[in-house]
DNA sequence: GGATTAATGTGAAACAATTCACAAAACATA
DNA sequence: TATGTTTTGTGAATTGTTTCACATTAATCC
């Protein structure tokens, strides 16, 4: 087992997938080798923060030479445990988890979403594509395909109890996308994502960015 | 035209979003009277950092009564512009477009989809609830509505393309839901929402946690 | 092979964010 | 009005993150 030399930190964990990310798509153009500063050009950020970041994961390239892309993703794969798909569930199949449940690159990435699930009768109709469980089958999705993720598509007011749920299930980590920030145990990892705050934080920039600008009018 | 006293963080916006969207769930419940830690506890932060928080953006209590909910909100919506809504386009009605546009709720936080936008004939049918138009009237919608935002939810190929586009055409604010990061001016405003990475980067976690733990056993 | 060049890798320095600790204010109570 | 209590607001200390500066390494070119 690698172990990592120092305290991994948040912020370089997310730019690490963002890497990743960018060199799939570097090796799908046919880009053979990378250079820490061909990542940081495309990820936003320094060179020094790309090495940095590799670093930190015990991630290393040539001196001179840069990085082989092929192997470098090779390597993150490995690291990731990305070299296996991990089965995830899905919680909620309103708007959101709709279109969730349909993209199709999520298998390039390794995530494979085993099963759906709905109280809503009427979503739970079987199609050749599509098929939605009732909650009641959860427990034994998760037993059969040892999901140990599940992503949370529920309305507000469901969420922690969803999330609930999942826990007494044997879930252990969480993508939340309802607006309220579920209590969990501190075993069990989640991450919110609120659509909202994302749209609201760069309204707002905008508008802050125009009333500096009128000040040198 | 009110001054923040200290160069605002990244973080600290975030949060101010987050703490926005829970008061307004507090106030619907009746809570009328918040303190720094009823805050903190469903931020999950400290109460030091919401009081830090809102004293970078001149928000502020009554030393021991706390805050008043309507008040603190009614503060915030002014201070960020959210008493007037704002209108914005979206880009690229797939999967996930159509989920965003048919969320009901971004109206209660100021955020008004005005028009929605494809290429895809096929997808600009228009019914009584979802009007999608053809991007050759994007200028014309973009003028009449006063629109400086917009969200892009269209394949990683075409993102870089729709953004100039956009950015042509006076859009200031971008929210882009492709997994690439596009090149903009200074002037311009992105978030990057990739919904990949924040499925990813759980999946990541709960393996690392695992393995940690087994070292115990 | 030695000099030159172009990259990485990383400790140290600078910067940023969070937590701590406590003074200041507001309210209650007598 | 004095006293005690509760909670805010914030400078100082701490902790975390990014940038800087340069030693180190590998390839290339006389
Ligand atoms: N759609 C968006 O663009 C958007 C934007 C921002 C936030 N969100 C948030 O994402 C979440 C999902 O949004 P949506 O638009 O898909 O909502 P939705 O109402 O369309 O779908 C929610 C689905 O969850 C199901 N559900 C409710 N309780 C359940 C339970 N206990 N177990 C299983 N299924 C249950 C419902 O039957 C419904 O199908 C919401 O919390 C919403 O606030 C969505
Ligand atoms: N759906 C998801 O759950 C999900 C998850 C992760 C990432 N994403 C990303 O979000 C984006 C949208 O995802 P999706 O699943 O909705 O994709 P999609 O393929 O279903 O929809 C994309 C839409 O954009 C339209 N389009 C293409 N070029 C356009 C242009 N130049 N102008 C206007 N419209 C254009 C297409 O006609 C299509 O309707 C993609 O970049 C995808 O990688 C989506």
């Amino acid at each position: 087992m690698k172990q990592f030399t120092k305290h991994n930190t948040r912020n370089s964990l997310r730019r690490i997938f963002l890497y990743h990310g960018l060199l799939l798509r570097l090796k799908s153009m046919g880009v053979t080798r990378v250079f820490s500063y061909t990542l940081a050009e495309s990820a936003g950020v320094t060179p020094e923060q790309v090495r940095k970041d590799f670093s930190e994961y015990c991630i290393r390239g040539n001196r001179r030479g840069g990085y082989l892309t092929a192997s470098l993703l090779d390597e993150m794969e490995v690291l990731f445990r990305r070299d296996r798909v991990t089965n995830v569930i899905l919680v909620g199949m309103g708007n959101l988890g709709q279109a969730l449940s349909k993209y199709g690159l999520f298998i390039q990435r390794g995530i494979n979403i085993v099963a759906t699930f709905d109280i809503d009768p009427y979503k739970q109709k079987s199609r050749a594509d599509n098929q939605v469980y009732s909650p009641e089958r959860m427990q034994e999705i998760i037993d059969r395909f040892h999901v140990t993720v599940a992503i949370v598509a529920v309305p507000d007011v469901s969420a922690q109890e969803v999330c609930n749920e999942l826990i007494g299930m044997g879930i252990r980590g969480i993508v939340n996308f309802a607006p309220v920030l579920p209590r969990v145990p501190a075993y069990v990892v989640v991450n919110n994502v609120n659509l909202s705050d994302e749209i609201e934080s760069v309204i707002w920039s905008v508008s802050r960015m125009r009333e500096k600008q009128s000040l040198f009018l």
